[in-house]
DNA sequence: TAACTATACGGAGGCACCCTCCGGTTCGCA
DNA sequence: TGCGAACCGGAGGGTGCCTCCGTATAGTTA
C-alpha cells in the first residue's frame, strides 16, 4: 500500500552456525560478512521465539511492538533484524521447518518406520494448523519470491525422502510414492486447514487418510 | 463497456418495495423498515463507486478515509453504511455481480450465442483480475459467512445458465456442461489470477482455454 | 587489563489509519 | 409549513507502523 517500505539494503548475514542449538537459519542475502555479534544473535532468536508464539496465539497480524516487548527487546531491534513483517514471518517459518526436518531423523531412530512417517506427517500439518493465517501469508510470499523457498523446499523433500524410503524398505508402505508426492499432499492439507474455520482435528483426519493411502498395497500389512 | 448503474439501482428498489424477502442488499439492521432516505441511498452508491475504483487502483487495503473523501462523504457516513471493511468489500462485490449478471441478458440479445458466452466469461474474470486482493478477501469471507453468498451464487448460476443453454441450443457448444461446471471453472481462474503476480492477460488465456473446451465436440463447429 | 571502535540497542516521536460520538442538517410526511 | 426521525460530517482519542540517533557493549588490539 502507501506505506514506505524502504527496505534498506539491510542484509543481516549470520551464516555462522557451527555448534548448533538452532541450525543455520540464514536470513536472506549476504555471504562472507563477519559473524553476528553475540547479543545480536541472542536478540534475533528471542524475537523469533516471541513471534512464533504471538503468531500462534493472535495470528500473523499481531502487533510488532507486542512481539518486541515479549522478546524483551526494543522495537528498533526487531526492525533491524526483520525490516518487514514478511521477513519476520519467513524467519519463523524457516526456523520451524528446520526443527521439523531435524525431528525426522530422530523419529526414524526412535520409532518403527511407518509410525515415524505418520508422526512426522502429523507434526507437519500441526505446525500449519496452529498458526492462524500464516499459511495464507506464506502462500502469497511464495508466489512472489520463489527463490526464498528453494532452500526450505529441499530440506523438506530430503526429510520426507528419509522417512519414505525407510518405511518402504521395511515394506510397511508402498514404494511408488515420491517425496514430492508426499509433500504436495501434505502441503495441500496445510492450505486447506488454514482459514477461519480452523481445525487441527480435521487436519489430523486428513493426514490419516493420506497415510492409509500410503499403506494401501504395502507388502507387510499389519 | 461503460454502463450506468440506474438499472441495477432500479431493480434493487423494486425488490425492496415488494414486501417480504429483503434481499441482502439492504444495509444492516434495517429489518422490514421503511425504505432508505434518498440522500442515504445516494451516499451509499457514491461510497460503493469510490470503493470499487479505490480497490481496483490500490487494493482492498485502501484507506477508508480516502474512499470517503473520494465519494464526497464524511468518514462517519461511510461507517454508518458499512461498519466494517468486509461489509464494504462485500457491497462492492455484490453490486458488480449484479451488473455482470444483467449484462448476460444484453449479450444474448446482441451477439451470437457462443460469442456472448465467451464475452461474458471474459468480463467475469476481468472483474476479479482487476481488483487486487479482493478475491482473496472474498474467499476468506466465503469460508466464514456462506449465507451472504447464497444470493449472488444463484444470480451467477442463472446468468451462466442462460448463456450456456442458448449457445448449446444453437449447437455452438456441447450440451453436457452445467452452469455449476462453468462457474466453478471460472471461479478457479479468478482465484488463480489473484495474488501478486497479477495478470489479466494470463486470465484471458485461461478463459479462452476453457471456452475451447466448451466448443469441443459441438455439433456446429466453425 | 585497559582502551578503542564497530556494531547493536532502545524508545521517543511523527505519521497514517481506525473507529466512535454527538451537535447540526436535511428529508419526507402530514 | 412545521416537525421529528433519520442522516451527515469531522473532530478526537486510540493503536500500530517505522525511523532516527544518542547510548551501551562486544570483541579486538596493545
Amino acid at each position: 500500500m502507501v506505506r514506505s517500505t524502504t527496505t534498506a539494503e539491510q542484509s543481516q548475514a549470520d551464516q555462522q552456525s557451527v555448534e548448533g542449538q538452532q541450525p543455520v537459519v540464514t536470513p536472506v542475502g549476504a555471504e562472507g560478512c563477519r559473524p553476528m555479534r553475540a547479543d545480536a544473535r541472542r536478540n534475533r532468536e528471542a524475537v523469533l521465539t516471541a513471534a512464533a508464539s504471538a503468531f500462534a496465539e493472535n495470528g500473523v497480524e499481531s502487533p510488532l511492538e507486542d512481539i518486541a516487548r515479549q522478546a524483551g527487546v526494543g522495537i528498533g531491534t526487531l526492525y533491524r533484524h526483520f525490516p518487514t513483517r514478511e521477513e519476520l514471518v519467513f524467519g519463523v517459518y524457516q526456523r520451524e521447518v528446520a526443527q521439523l526436518c531435524e525431528s525426522a531423523t530422530a523419529l526414524v531412530d526412535e520409532l518403527p518406520p511407518a509410525e515415524a512417517l505418520q508422526e512426522w506427517m502429523r507434526r507437519f500439518v500441526l505446525y500449519a494448523a496452529t498458526k492462524r493465517g500464516l499459511v495464507g501469508m506464506l502462500r502469497t510470499m511464495m508466489a512472489d519470491r520463489t527463490d526464498l523457498f528453494a532452500e526450505t523446499r529441499v530440506r523438506i523433500r530430503d526429510a520426507a525422502n528419509l522417512l519414505l524410503t525407510s518405511a518402504a524398505a521395511a515394506g510397511e508402505i508402498r514404494d511408488d510414492i515420491t517425496a514430492e508426492d508426499l509433500t504436495r499432499s501434505i502441503g495441500g492439507i496445510c492450505m486447506a486447514s488454514d482459514g477461519p474455520v480452523w481445525s487441527p482435528a480435521n487436519a489430523g483426519r486428513l493426514v490419516d487418510l493420506v497415510f492409509d493411502g500410503l499403506r494401501f498395497g504395502a507388502p507387510n500389512k499389519r
